[in-house]
Formats: structure tokens, C-alpha cells, sequence
DNA sequence: AATTGTATGTGGTTATTACCACGAAATGTA
DNA sequence: TACATTTCGTGGTAATAACCACATACAATT
């Protein structure tokens, strides 16, 4: 795809080549190729930039300690990748961004989108700018739940829910606001199993529970 | 939550009581109450509002074909619910929205955004109201991603990922950007037990595929 | 307290999948 | 062509979870 073309794709739809150039100018943006296989964005970094898929694709990787791969989606020319991450830059990114080909990317500043925007914008500005952000939360919501049932153990995916939970009210004894049923579905596993997993795991004193308030007693040794 | 506390969401921040205001009448806002267990919005149809929680709490689920429950999340007082599906206001949940307790929801029309944006606005406003769209999209993407997984046997998984390339392509024979490697760690499953049901469900005539191009035999009898 | 209903845990069986080793086929390269 | 590499499918085994029946604990109501 020549650069010319990005008037086409989606995000510029409706905009015209002065407005695109504005946002080019504005958002800083460069562009940038990549060897097929190699990594364009590290899980557990942070990014203030959303890449537009110029010439290849990409796919949104989840690799886990033990190695395991899930891909998330994949992502090809004139689409996009990491709005979410550089939209809002403090999120570190869960997941890992690689070149499924030869790639050519756009990259934009999109951090830079909330510098621009000031008190002088109308109502209407405001409510899309604030619902931009929510529904990049829900993205980010969304892929959390796909990490966790990347894990293909009931206990694998119990982990990953509790410290979930933990690392999000920053403390190791919580309470979780699903029951044992809502737990099993939202997990995505069959409710006895998941008794006899916790159960297990309250024995080898991983963790300690009664109805739905956890304490996680084990010290992560990641 | 009463109607005043609203301003301390996160959908209305940076807002003055009268930006709050026109939203509310812009956007046709109306309070409605919901019994625990009731469903507010089910899978299948459309919608063209979103919801605010004033009281109680929602789940996202998927309940499939053969009874399976499957919750997507939870979410509660002073949160939000099927702003994406609200606003893309053609595409069909994919889940059913169901009240976790008695609720208070707070409707929005926001659909309506769409007609409020004219040709006037500037290049910020376009550009975050595309990304909006974007935003809202991959949502779906992910909630699509959600759903095959939430699938427990590996054909399962293979029918729902074949049925909604097929869907999205329009047609029963089709390529897929993924080698055998990726389909397995897409799906979430192991590479060898995917071939062995894929070369199953060619016996079965289910299907016929050669490489990454897939042909859909049998007709779906849902 | 008695009764009903709901939520949770246990035991046992079967079905499914992960895992490993391997071979065949296809692809790329010298 | 020969060789190395990658991709894909097969067989067998062990691990795991789904499923069913049931027991126990807890909560709510009369």
C-alpha cells in the first residue's frame, strides 16, 4: 500500500488531505519496516504509538513463561495495532506485536491525541474523547480475559484470575464477586472441577478461601 | 448511585452540569429497572443505546446453541454496558446482558452520535471519532475470539472459527491467513490433536481443506 | 425448629486433549 | 540433484477435565 493510500483505510475515513496531513504532522508520524518473525512491540513495555499496517501483517501474541503461544488476532494491511496501548501510554502491553511477514508500518504518536484536546472542545467532543478511553478499557478488559483462558489448566487459569484480582486491588486477600458457579463460567470450566482444583490448591497451600474471599499465600517466584 | 452523581463517571469527565445536560437530551437518556436474573439485552438482536449503571450489577455472557454458559465479564455501579454495540448499531450481540442483581440502568442513545457529527467539526474530533470506531470494532474482534474459545472440544472451536471466516468472506470456500502452527495456537489448542480432528472432520465430510484453504460441506442445521 | 431451596464439595467414570516420538510431504537452498 | 529445513499428519500414553450422582453446608421462609 502506497502512503498515498491511507486515505482509504478506516481511521482517515471522511478527512480531507489537508486533515490528514494535520494528523501526520501532529501525531508525529514515522514509518518503519520489519523483517517477517521479528518483534515490533515487547509485552510488558509501554508504547505511545499505534502502527498502520502499510505493506505485510501482523499478529497480537500472548507468550506465557512456560512457553505456550496464543495468537489473539491478526492484523493485516490498511489496519491497525496498538491504538489501545498508545492511546493510553501507561498500559503496559500484555501481549507481544510480530511481523507475520516482510512488514512497512506507519507509526503515529497517538498519546499525543490528549495534549491536543483542551476545554475550549464542545460537548460532543468531550463525551467521544471520554468514550474512546472507556472503550479502550473494555479492549483491554477483553484481552485480559483471553490471557487468562490462554491458560489451558483449570489451576493455570485460577492463577491467573486471583493474581489478577490481587495486582488490581493491590492486596493479596480480597473478595471476588462471582460465586462458585459465575467463577467456573467466567473461567470457562466445569463448576465441580473448579471446586476440586481450589480445593487442591487450598491444600498445597497455595491459596485459602471461604465462600468468595481469597487469600493468595504463596509468594510468586516468577 | 443517584441521577446527580453521574458527573463522577468516567463517561462524563471534564464535563459542566449543562455538557451533561445536552448529552442527556441529545442522546434521548431514560431510567430503567431491571430484576435480578431478568435479561436487559439478548444475543442476537441489536441495539442503538448504551447503558450506565446507577444501581446493581450486570454480567456479559454467551449462552450457546447447547447450553453453555459462558461469562465475558462483570461490571458494575457507575459502569457501562453495550457502548460498542450501541454505537455500531447494525451488529448483532454476540452475548446476553443480564442483571446480576436488581438494577437501575440509565440508557443512552448513542447511535445518535453519528448524526450529531457534521462536515464542520475539526481534524481531532473526525480523527477521535474514527478511532472510536475502530476502538469499537476490535472490541468485536475480541468478543468474536471469546466466543470460539469458550467452545470446549477443539471441533467445536474449528466449526466456530470456519463458520465466521465464512460468514465474513460470504462465501463456503476460502483462504486463512494462519498455517497449521498458528490456526492451533489461535483456537488454543495443541498443534497435533487440531490435525487429527481436522483430518476427522474430513471423514466426517464436514469439511475439505488442502494447506490453508478451507471448503465448508456440510450445511449448518442450527 | 422444620422445610425448602441454593451453593458448594466429593467420588468415580468417560471423553478429550496435551504431550512425545516419529515419519512423510513440501519447501527452500546450495 | 542433493541436502537441509519446515510443515503437517499419525500413533500411543498420560494427564486433565467434563459429566453425573450424590452429600453436605448454608440461607431463607414459614
Amino acid at each position: 500500500m502506497k502512503i498515498e493510500k491511507i486515505k482509504e483505510t478506516q481511521i482517515f475515513k471522511g478527512m480531507s488531505d489537508k486533515e490528514i496531513a494535520s494528523v501526520l504532522k501532529h501525531l508525529s508520524s514515522f514509518e518503519k519496516k520489519y523483517r517477517k518473525g521479528s518483534t515490533i512491540l515487547h509485552s510488558g513495555f509501554t508504547t505511545d504509538k499505534m502502527g498502520l499496517i502499510l505493506e505485510g501483517s501482523i499478529t497480537i501474541e500472548s507468550n506465557d513463561q512456560w512457553g505456550n503461544k496464543t495468537i489473539l488476532s491478526h492484523i493485516g494491511e490498511g489496519e491497525f495495532f496498538a491504538e489501545t496501548y498508545g492511546f493510553l501510554s501507561t498500559q503496559p502491553l500484555l501481549v507481544d506485536v510480530v511481523a507475520n511477514q516482510n512488514c512497512r508500518i506507519l507509526f503515529l504518536q497517538i498519546a499525543n491525541l490528549k495534549k491536543q484536546i483542551g476545554v475550549h472542545f464542545d460537548w460532543i467532543t468531550k463525551f467521544v474523547l471520554n468514550l474512546l478511553a472507556i472503550s479502550m478499557q473494555k479492549n483491554i478488559i477483553l484481552s485480559g480475559r483471553s490471557f487468562l483462558i490462554s491458560a489451558k489448566t483449570i489451576r493455570g487459569r485460577v492463577i491467573a484470575y486471583l493474581d489478577s484480582v490481587s495486582i488490581q486491588k493491590k492486596k493479596s486477600e480480597f473478595d471476588i464477586p462471582f460465586d462458585r458457579q459465575q467463577l467456573a463460567d467466567y473461567l470457562n470450566v466445569e463448576r465441580t472441577a473448579l471446586s476440586k482444583e481450589l480445593m487442591k490448591m487450598k491444600q498445597d497451600g497455595l491459596i485459602d478461601f471461604y465462600k468468595n474471599h481469597f487469600i493468595l499465600l504463596a509468594a510468586k517466584t516468577n
